[in-house]
DNA sequence: TAGGCTTGCTAACGCTCGTTAGCAAAAAAA
DNA sequence: TTTTTTTGCTAACGAGCGTTAGCAAGCCTA
């Protein structure tokens, strides 16, 4: 039994380390050598771990796309409810995939342009399709005359373009915990500013 | 007098070139050989115009800077108004330099990060102070009783969020103007999506 | 017409990139 | 114990990078 176990396998570590890095310089000004450095390894050492650079940024994006579905659904599939509370329940389980990693958060929403064809496309389509889904709420919610907007496939572009600029400011050691992060921002979303 | 004298000289140009590769591609993922391509001449001669990759960023990323700046002072400078509607024409005035030219907004919000100091500590210090004017007027605006927020500097954040994620998304040939972009945003962010 | 700036070319510089081959030590499996 | 797998190293590959030097042609000014 070794003495020091690692906490994380060494591919989990890689993966982590070039999240971090990813995030703060962007996945092309990243090298493979700084990444070796970052880790402690040489630079050759990591291909014993990982098949390319890109497949690291690949299992990112892919993985928290993966999280998004999963969250949007298991906040979402409760039935009983008016949709505006589905629609709310939504936005903080969003907000919890984002606050819950956000280098990773940023990877995934700004650093997928340098996957290359075809999980490229594949990435775009699911993204659509997560999409689709907030819109559909907003305009089942429209429709049932619990939200009012103009124009529902507008108000969900810019409901979620709200959201996915948390991570640029957001910091895990703010006085905010992430529950209360989220909450406020579906306070603010759906209640708007305006006194009223 | 020449017969087909360049609408653009050819530094604003490669300046313009530049801008759309690094909106598309990333600073850091766009090459010199693939701007002279672009533009239609040898790498080698790019720099006839312009002294280096990094004068251009710095060059698009400050004059951008500059219009942020002139339209928030020209936006609310009537100190005639109630403040909540200060804000609106903030909201709106920053909506209008996006799209006026969304690539250059991307690269605005997005490849500053590859400016090497000093230029970058500059460039924060230039966007900190930018979102400290939208801080102080939703802050005005809670402490007239005109807007409602828990937290107003949250609140600005936030705002200022929502209004960011725009160029990802926004077309300048979809159906709605900028000006109606612009309006909807600062209704939708102003009085919310709850019916009430 | 002469001089100097502007614009653009070709060729090359030193450097870094992602990745691979080949080998050695350690760890795990048999 | 022997064998196999895992992990890591060094050295190097071909390619692309930003940038520069040196030169030629075209243009404006005098």
């Amino acid at each position: 039994m070794s003495v020091a176990a690692p906490l994380r396998s060494r591919k989990a570590q890689i993966d982590g380390t070039a999240t971090a890095l990813f995030r703060a310089q962007g996945f092309a000004a990243t090298s493979m050598r700084e990444l070796a450095l970052a880790v402690g390894l040489e630079a050759g050492s990591l291909y014993s771990h990982v098949r390319s650079k890109e497949e690291i940024l690949h299992r990112v994006c892919f993985g928290l796309a993966e999280d998004f579905f999963a969250a949007f659904a298991a906040a979402t599939t409760d039935d009983g409810q008016p949709v505006a509370q589905r629609l709310r329940q939504a936005i903080e389980a969003h907000v919890r995939v984002l606050t819950q990693d956000v280098a990773a958060s940023t990877v995934f929403l700004h650093e997928w342009r340098h996957l290359s064809e075809p999980a490229r496309t594949e990435f775009v389509t699911l993204r659509d399709r997560y999409e689709a889904g907030f819109r559909a709420l907003v305009q089942q919610g429209t429709a049932a005359g619990e939200l009012h907007c103009p124009d529902p496939a507008f108000a969900a572009l810019t409901l979620l373009a709200s959201l996915n600029w948390l991570p640029t400011w957001y910091r895990p050691d703010g006085k905010l915990t992430p529950d209360e992060v989220a909450h406020r921002l579906a306070e603010q979303l759906l209640g708007g500013l305006l006194f009223q």
